[in-house]
DNA sequence: TGTACATCAGTGAACGCGCGTTCACTGATGTAC
DNA sequence: TGTACATCAGTGAACGCGCGTTCACTGATGTAC
């Protein structure tokens, strides 16, 4: 297994404009995953782009993946919460059919919306530091899942429900993933397919009593 | 969007030893691969490995990329044929299910049992060029679960059923590589649980006239 | 069956390039008095 | 409110390294006669 390099922030900001720079390197990193994907980035590039010279950037991230996995922490974050203000009307199979079918569409919206936000997606596959970013979010959400189902049947198994929503959450987020690599497919109707299958789950392990 | 280099051959191998080579130069890269990850692999650290000089490894493969690709090919050309072995006893619930969850354990199998299996399915989602042979191979899957479909109930809608065996495979491909990221979670609940969801799904498809 | 010869497979050594990273520094900012 | 000063933010220039790639070459292989 590889060495993982040290990914933390190098220094925080105590100067207005210093986060006016953190938030500029993100920026162009993000601008910049989109124009020449992710092999081909790097520090001295962003820096490039970005105006400014690589210890100025070295300050704030000891390499590229820091870099890489700000904006992917930052994306899973935004998906996260529109999941977590999942609420359906009702536990009926059709308001959870919409509720899921609701939040898939929203997330893609919020995808589409940042910067080289499907490359930041396919980048949380590739190296292990940024997989580990994924993973993390999805459990995060599988968590919540697990959390609203057993608020509605408590007598259900924990650890069951856990790694049923865990399930559902990563084909949920297949999903996602494949509009952006499936673009001849109808997007509507995948993502409308993909909150029936979902739904159905759903369903299926409230009535597991 | 980045310029995609060659990944064609540079030369069919046309003596003996020069096969001997090529089968070296993919088995010593999937080494590397499990050892130090896709990020730190390099041609010339491959040439090293196995006892090579870089213009041996350039005569076959232009680049690092060319020889993922080639195993990558190679995966996925192995899980396909496992795939289109597929033939339920009968078109019940329940022989379905059991066909899914058969096709899902062996490919989980033949996956491990590749040298850095799950890199190189990893790997597969990283790069454009990469993330092509993956999409092309779940694509002829969908085609062969549409036409299985089909063969069984021809007043289907083809497009309709392709789009949805298209989600299914790639469902069902998430599945698998959850298995290989959330170590945690018990694996054969996992991949019931998932063949059980498929195979709702493709009753539902064959009962929609 | 032997051998001369064309073609193929792999070597040795080197190249230019861009990578991440570091050093000593200057200029900008905020704050204590 | 002004200013002196400590701290913070970013510069300029350079480094060693390993990357992909190429060149002219030698040695191995297969084949035509």
């Amino acid at each position: 297994m590889s060495a993982s390099p040290p990914l933390k922030k190098r220094s925080e900001p105590r100067q207005g404009r210093s986060e006016k720079t953190y938030d500029l390197i993100l920026a162009t990193a993000a601008e910049l995953l989109e124009e020449v994907g992710f092999e081909r980035l790097s520090t001295n590039m962003i820096c490039k782009r970005a105006g400014l010279t690589p210890p100025a950037l070295y300050r704030y991230f000891p390499n590229k993946y820091a870099v890489l996995k700000e904006l992917g922490e930052q994306l899973m974050r935004t998906q996260n919460e529109l999941f977590e203000g999942m609420e359906p009307r009702s536990f009926s199979k059709d308001d959870i059919e919409h509720t899921i079918l609701d939040v898939l569409v929203a997330t893609v919206a919020v995808t589409r919306a940042q910067t080289a936000g499907a490359w930041i997606m396919r980048s949380l596959h590739a190296s292990p530091v940024l997989a580990e970013v994924r993973i993390n979010s999805h459990r995060q959400a599988a968590q919540f899942l697990t959390s609203l189902i057993r608020a509605r049947n408590e007598t259900l198994d924990q650890d069951q429900v856990y790694a049923k929503s865990r399930l559902g959450v990563e084909l949920g987020y297949a999903a996602i993933e494949m509009v952006f690599d499936e673009t001849e497919l109808d997007e509507a109707e995948l993502l409308a397919e993909a909150a029936n299958m979902l739904a159905r789950t759903v369903v299926r392990i409230l009535q597991e009593a």
